[in-house]
DNA sequence: CCGCTTTTATGACTCAAATCATATGATGCC
DNA sequence: GGCATCATATGATTTGAGTCATAAAAGCGG
């Protein structure tokens, strides 16, 4: 997370998404950075016959579409408002500059970049291998521990939708159900209210 | 790839490995930074069942096991060298001492780390939600574009065996070769004296 | 050149997740 | 409060990659 005043100093113009906006789309040239001010955008995929695989869920002070930007490639996903949200945006020029005047801040994003290829490193590999109850288990895990919020009763709430959770794991909607209600009966984890927890 | 003499001024050693070694294991804390200097890596994860995973091929000139060592987590994966080999090393104090000293080479990392995260991200959609015959194509256009060496007659030779291509993509050896067939068959690749050329 | 290992190849069979259909329980909104 | 939409749920059926077995071709070392 870059500072907000940092941003707006190197010339970040805020602007506002409606739920479902697309900010960019697989295949087009990088040309900004983006930091999430508020509400969540998400990165996906879609492959021929219309089934979503989600990348990553960005959300408040969280930055993304960086890579391109850096590697001089193509976007690999779109990114889309999943809800109403507002974005800092930088130009290319503008990013690098801000890099360059502020060695911390690079290595603040080096670091970022470093976190989600370890989160891809273990995704790609849990997705490749493993059965659908372990790919639950093992992002509902990552989720909490990374991004964890507030610990409840029941443990940390996941708040996704099975249809989410299943575009995240590559799964199908009923798979991830099914293996939900196993999982609970293991006792690896509960579910009140239709909503997980772990 | 950083340069060899800057490397070493920053207190490098030079490592040899045969075939077979493992120079870290998924899990361990990550303490140095690696980078080719004969031979090749490859990072890989083994399931329950003892499938195998390729993360990645390094070859020289390639760094190697570095997110661990900037986001701070442990080593998603296994490094073996798939050839006799030689590394150079670095201490993870020396290398961050090296990124701040030497802009112009923390730079060129971010975008080894960008690159590397546009790989998994086109990997981890592909695997997850795309057939057999879609993601061998993807793979070796990827690896044609990326790591792409000679022009043959044919096209792009792909040095690569059935099994690893298979490690790669998540599939099974049996399920790589049908594929190939197949592909072969509708023309989008070509198999000569069994090597696959695109 | 010969034997041994690795790699590619192919057929038969299995099985688990995808698919399809349909229902019921929440949630939001005018 | 009633209606539309979204999310969860569950059973029946299909299917395609995995599995298993077995073989042949290529590469390699002594």
């Amino acid at each position: 997370m870059i500072d907000e005043n940092l941003l707006l100093n190197h010339g970040a113009k805020r602007v506002a998404y409606s739920k479902g906006d697309q900010l960019f789309r697989e295949g087009e040239s990088a040309v900004n950075f983006f930091q999430v001010a508020s509400g969540e955008i998400k990165m996906n995929n879609y492959n021929e016959d219309g089934k979503e695989f989600i990348q990553g869920i960005f959300s408040i002070g969280q930055s993304f579409g960086e890579p391109p930007l850096l590697a001089r490639v193509k976007y690999p996903a779109n990114a889309e408002a999943i809800s109403d949200a507002e974005v800092f945006q930088l130009s290319k020029e503008q990013f690098l500059d801000l890099l360059s005047s502020n060695p911390k801040v690079h290595l603040k994003i080096t670091e970022t970049l470093a976190k989600r290829l370890y989160y891809k490193a273990i995704m790609v590999s849990e997705i490749s291998s493993q059965e659908p109850e372990h790919r639950i288990l093992r992002i509902i895990d990552y989720l909490k521990q990374h991004v964890g919020k507030v610990e409840e009763k029941y443990g940390y709430r996941l708040d996704l939708t099975r249809q989410q959770l299943a575009d995240l794991t590559g799964l199908r909607v009923e798979t991830v159900i099914r293996a939900t209600k196993s999982l609970e009966k293991k006792g690896e984890l509960q579910i009140k209210k239709r909503k997980v927890y772990r």
